[in-house]
DNA sequence: AGCACGCCGACT
DNA sequence: GTCGGCGTGCTC
């Protein structure tokens, strides 16, 4: 095309979509399109034959594409970018690192009202006359729907057909001119609107009030509301709200709703944000930190000087929290924004209140149980850098937030394993990945533990990390007293009361007495994991894994926890028809009924997965034992995190021996952790806190060294372990898994693979295996282990891999097996 | 990831 | 005969 005698360069977008595509897509857009699109806004784009996908523009420019025609863009939904090129960056490195695709990290780091996906509508074709004796039975359902209805979703006219394919239906009368179909975006995000009162315009001067009040004498509840209003108004300038004017006239709303009909009252809205802290404005000094918590913070800074992640290791209730404080504070004063990353569980109102006493409103909060409305305002404010959201406490997903000044990052309880992603991909590790986003912004990395990571000690073993420690509890509590109980030894004896051995009776007992409360902590929810048949020794197995059914008595039902099947209890076992069955091994649910035999005049709680469902489920339970409610608290890993008992003086670990025999390279220094983080719920006031330990195997090195608080010994053996056999941190790992539905062709396509690794990576390949659980609903799996020696090159080892991949998937039988990459498997 | 297209067994 | 099952391939 050539206009006035200069070629007319025709303009286009690069998007990325969010589905896990290796490409991306280039649109065509016109000259004022091109002027205002940047990278980082979204844009709606017709994507395969009827679909509407919202995309986030990659670059702009007028490269036109060669092999293909480039559709248009639909619709541009942003004015400015709501992405930034640093997030872009970050997502990149994570898109490449974890082997998967942008399209993936995008969908998982913007909240899902920003994602909008198209939906086909059914509207009537006005234009044309219609015969009725034309339709089919089908088609007339459709037809006669719309008289009704003007527009009908694709699932409504399925519901009315009742058939689940209706786009041969839809096809005909789109044919017969009797219907259009439309694809319409919706935007999901919808500001909150809080509804506001005042008097309507005719009634608002002071003469023109008497006379409406003597209007109004026959009604004494309507007169009231005007004159609370009128009240009101006197006393504050501000609007003021219906559910005010409710509360001060005493007035049901079916009163102010006849006012209002009336054209007494006027209503209207103003958009309110979602997200507030409604607690005290201005924010109080941090305290003064003790001489221990000095040096770390001292330690700290000139590790930060030199410009270096750092490490904090402080023993549980050491007072890290107000050395992150004083950081964090510098950081604000700067200007700059903090990101403070902790594990799910561990964000608890607990420590956001404590929190809020520092930084009082300029704290944003972001995570899973926020919805998704609530994550568009937080991810606005972090955009805009609002005053409101200087400091933001999340999990690990907050780390994609729209951070452009980010000055510190804290990355709270380093060690633990749910930083990093398992399902679905990018399977990140919310640690390692805030590292990497910290280095772009130049800001401060700062992570804490009181039992570091073997790989976060190690780095600082060797000088990439600098590192600072506390080795005192805050205000000189001392370290609770630690004890074996040897279970085997007691049941010898016959010393057992159900789950529980004399020595963790007695203690409880006496704490009971003491009016202190205690923790007991098993890790394994449900009843009893499985349910035996004394005849035959059959258990009952999971339809769709390769699992056995765990016993839940709550509601008396079997369940499965990887695919959440479930049965009622059979009353004789299915394979022999024996009604003796018996329970083996023991979770939650059971230790709970136990204590309550045992001290029938306790009051016993319990948390687990089972018991905090929903939104303040968690909250109920920390509350009631918080205020002492209740005696005794039953739970899994949950409450190790973050919860600070002032009355707890017993800890009580059922069984230490299903954290050690987990088949896993990590399960000793999972143990250390998870055993010494539980310990530290004990004594955190002036007393001494005592916590017993049940296990069989009371000779146990790591056992010994939970006692003992020797991290150090910990720290040494596992690294020579992780040595010996080539894991991290002296290697890196990258775990593939293959997941097909049948058995033979999952074999032969991980043979395959393996054997194709092996001729390129030699001995450093680990299986095929089954895991475990070797079938979760209906699909076998298998692992392979690629160990990647730290001098080898992991870019090129992953480009190995997907080299690999890609003959695979030239194979047509393996074709439909998915292959899954997980790096820097935990 | 969706979603259409195409080829097979199970029913009105 | 049609309906819906799943395998295969494509999406700017």
């Amino acid at each position: 095309m050539v206009t006035g005698g200069r070629i007319a360069m025709a303009n286009f977008v690069n998007v990325i979509l969010p589905i896990p595509l290796e490409r991306s897509f280039t649109y065509c857009i016109t000259a004022e399109e091109a002027k205002v699109l940047q990278p980082g806004m979204r844009v709606a784009v017709p994507f395969g034959k009827s679909k509407i996908y919202t995309a986030i523009v990659y670059n702009v420019h007028q490269n036109p594409p060669e092999a293909y025609e480039a559709k248009e863009i639909h619709e541009l939904l942003d004015d400015y970018p709501i992405v930034n090129p640093i997030q872009l960056k970050h997502w990149q490195w994570i898109a490449s690192y974890y082997m998967c695709t942008l399209g993936e990290v995008v969908r998982s780091a913007l909240p899902s009202a920003f994602l909008l996906e198209s939906e086909t509508l059914v509207l009537r074709n006005t234009a044309y006359e219609i015969d009725e004796n034309e339709l089919l039975d089908d088609e007339f359902l459709v037809y006669e729907a719309l008289q009704h209805q003007s527009i009908l979703k694709v699932q409504e006219v399925s519901a009315i057909v009742e058939r689940k394919n209706v786009l041969p239906i839809l096809q005909r009368l789109l044919d017969k001119n009797i219907i259009v179909l439309k694809e319409e975006v919706y935007e999901q995000y919808k500001p909150k609107l809080v509804r506001y009162v005042k008097l309507g315009n005719e009634h608002a001067s002071d003469e023109k009030l008497e006379e409406l009040l003597k209007s109004l004498t026959r009604a004494p509840k309507q007169s009231q509301v005007v004159l609370s209003l009128f009240q009101l108004q006197g006393k504050t300038q501000k609007p003021i709200k219906v559910s005010e004017l409710e509360q001060a006239s005493n007035a049901s709303k079916a009163v102010i709703k006849s006012l209002v009909d009336k054209g007494i009252l006027e209503e209207y809205f103003i958009k309110t944000d979602r997200v507030n802290y409604e607690g005290e404005n201005d924010s109080s000094d941090s305290k003064d930190l003790n001489e221990y918590q000095e040096v770390a913070l001292a330690d700290i800074k000139s590790s930060f000087e030199a410009d270096k992640v750092t490490l904090l290791k402080g023993v549980t209730s050491s007072g890290k929290t107000e050395v992150y404080v004083k950081l964090i504070e510098e950081c604000l004063q700067k200007g700059q924004q903090a990101l403070y990353l902790l594990p799910e569980i561990a964000l608890t109102t607990q420590l956001i209140s404590r929190l809020q006493e520092y930084f009082g409103e300029k704290i944003a909060i972001y995570h899973s149980k926020y919805n998704v409305q609530e994550r568009v305002e937080v991810w606005q404010n972090v955009l805009q850098a609002k005053p409101k959201a200087q400091l933001v406490i999340g999990a690990r997903s907050a780390m994609y937030l729209p951070f452009n000044k980010l000055g510190l990052i804290i990355v709270d309880e380093e060690h633990e394993s749910s930083f990093k992603q398992f399902d679905p991909a990018p399977r990140y590790h919310a640690r390692d990945a805030a590292i990497v986003l910290g280095h772009l912004h130049n800001a401060k990395i700062l992570l804490g533990s009181a039992t570091p990571s073997v790989e976060s000690y190690y780095n600082t073993q060797t000088g990439k990390y600098g590192y600072a420690e506390i080795t005192r509890r805050y205000g000189n509590v001392l370290m609770p007293d630690m004890e074996l109980v040897d279970i085997k030894e007691a049941q010898r004896k016959r010393k057992m009361k159900g789950h529980f051995s004399e020595r963790l009776f007695l203690e409880m007992e006496e704490t009971l007495k003491e009016g202190s409360q205690i923790i007991l902590f098993q890790n394994r929810r449900g009843f009893a994991p499985l349910m035996e048949c004394l005849t035959c020794g059959h258990s009952p197995q999971c339809p769709n894994c390769d699992v056995s059914l765990t016993y839940h008595q709550y509601r008396n039902q079997l369940r499965c926890h990887y695919c959440g099947h479930h049965t009622a209890l059979p009353e004789s076992c299915f394979a022999c028809g024996s009604p003796e069955l018996d329970t083996k091994g023991f979770g939650t649910e059971q230790i709970e009924k136990e204590v309550k035999e045992l001290f029938s005049e306790a009051k016993v709680g319990r948390m687990d997965l089972d018991t905090t469902r929903g939104k303040h489920g968690y909250e109920k339970i920390i509350t009631a034992f918080e205020q002492q409610e209740l005696d005794i608290l039953v739970g899994t890993q949950m409450l190790t995190k973050g919860l600070d008992f002032r009355n707890v003086n017993l800890v009580g670990v059922m069984n230490a021996d299903s954290l050690l025999n987990f088949p896993d390279y990590r399960a000793h220094e999972r143990t250390y952790q998870l055993l010494t983080q539980v310990s530290g719920r004990a004594g955190r006031t002036k007393k001494r806190g005592k916590v017993l330990i049940q296990t069989y195997n009371p000779y146990h090195q790591i056992l010994k060294q939970v006692t003992t608080g020797d991290y150090e010994g910990m720290y040494k053996e596992q690294l020579y372990e992780r040595e010996q056999f080539k894991y991290p941190p002296i290697n890196r790992i990258i775990k593939v898994t293959f997941k097909h539905k049948n058995y033979n062709v999952l074999n032969e396509a991980a043979d395959w693979f393996t054997g194709a690794l092996r001729t390129n990576f030699g001995g450093t390949v680990l299986g095929p295996e089954y895991p475990p659980v070797a079938r979760i609903r209906n699909q076998y799996l298998k692992h392979i282990v690629v160990k990647v020696q730290k001098a080898q090159s992991l870019a090129q080892t992953k480009a190995n891999i997907r080299r690999i991949e890609k003959s695979f998937k030239s194979v047509a039988m393996y074709r439909s097996v998915r292959v899954i990459y997980n790096v820097d498997h935990i």
